[in-house]
DNA sequence: TTTGAAAATTTTGTCGACATTTTTTTCAGT
DNA sequence: ACTGAAAAAAATGTCGACAAAATTTTCAAA
């Protein structure tokens, strides 16, 4: 989520074991999961690698964001509750600090959880769910696609959506939503891909 | 999916194990894998039962698929593949077979599926798994709130929106997919739940 | 007969040992 | 040096045994 595993990073499940101070069979419990939500890829045998999605697999993550996001925020847009208005603006501030203080990881994690909550304000934990995976794919695609410079800076995108939302704007909310997405795909050049490099142990303290 | 188990049955490891001839692990792995796809759910140390949503998780599974089925319909009829209209037209064959012999678990099964494989036909992989989802769950909530009779009959409804995507008429196909999705709610007493029973055995020969 | 606590049974959770497969290393031959 | 096969090492997959927790049964007392 933080880009800080590169794509096909390997995972052995002994240093994972190391790493979190933990038995095998957690380690293989969530290995299991996170394949199970396209995170990482179980080869048999073979052990787990960090998921290093092809063009293809990302165009579909976009093309799935593009499709669901849109209604989303127009749903939103038309009777957002004063609560999730409040967590919103709150997790802008939170933005807007930790791009203050340049903490890349940080801006990273905000950055894609922003959409996340969107998705969580409607209520709805099936969309929250849905919204968390494909977010979460996102940041491994832009890490792998994206430029180093505006690998995720979308500036005061999600500002200004968060205002078209607080003044029951649906149709500008989901127009400036869909320029979002194409902004962040515009950043991305998705023939060339980057190599897989470093070793566990010194990525994850 | 076919509605054979009831919700909050229970399901043992042991009487798994039996039944399919596998190792505990194997089942637990199964077990690990379906509860974070909602479809059980499992309680620490008292084991997994087949999931009995809420009308509140009903409602959000209704909610995901208004949002996404429309806007996927919508996008298939502007532009579907042969292969794909072949095989949505293949499957309503499957269907009518099926409720010509009267097939109650087989037509369950394949009013499910129909859409699914119209998530499918769009080729987009994330789209799929995440309807293929949603429809398993939508099969469970049916089974719960559904009066018995019209408990997934939905005539020939599948059948008129794939001659609208057919004659490409975007429109046309999203307005029935909604009339679709909401005749399908509009069976369901979210009210009154029936009672789990049964026991595993018995159900899976 | 009913109630409730204790014992017995069943079921789930975890760990370690072993088998199998893959990867790395060794080393002889060209 | 370079290649490639054999051996060694390491990693993954599977199973059984045991621990811990929950459920059921037993049985004595009211």
């Amino acid at each position: 989520m933080e880009q800080r595993l590169a794509p096909n990073t390997k995972l052995s499940e002994a240093s994972l074991c190391e790493t979190f101070n933990v038995g095998r069979m957690h380690v293989r419990r969530a290995l299991l999961l996170l394949s199970s939500q396209g995170i990482i890829d179980l080869h048999s045998n073979r052990g787990a690698y960090v998921a290093c999605p092809d063009k293809s697999e990302a165009q579909d993550v976009f093309a799935a964001r593009t499709l669901i996001e849109p209604p989303l925020v127009r749903q939103l847009a038309q009777e957002p509750s004063e609560v999730s208005l409040a967590l919103l603006t709150e997790h802008i501030a939170l933005e807007d600090a930790a791009r203050a203080q340049n903490e890349r990881t940080e801006i990273i994690r905000l950055s894609g959880e922003f959409h996340t909550k969107l998705a969580q304000a409607t209520g709805n934990k099936c969309i929250s769910r849905m919204m968390r995976e494909l977010v979460t794919r996102t940041s491994l695609i832009v890490g792998l696609f994206g430029s180093s410079e505006n690998a995720s800076c979308p500036d005061d995108e999600h500002t200004k959506i968060l205002e078209a939302i607080k003044s029951r704007d649906a149709k500008q909310a989901e127009k400036l939503l869909i320029s979002h997405l194409i902004h962040i795909q515009s950043g991305l050049d998705m023939e060339v891909r980057k190599r897989p490099q470093d070793d566990l142990a010194t990525i994850l303290g």
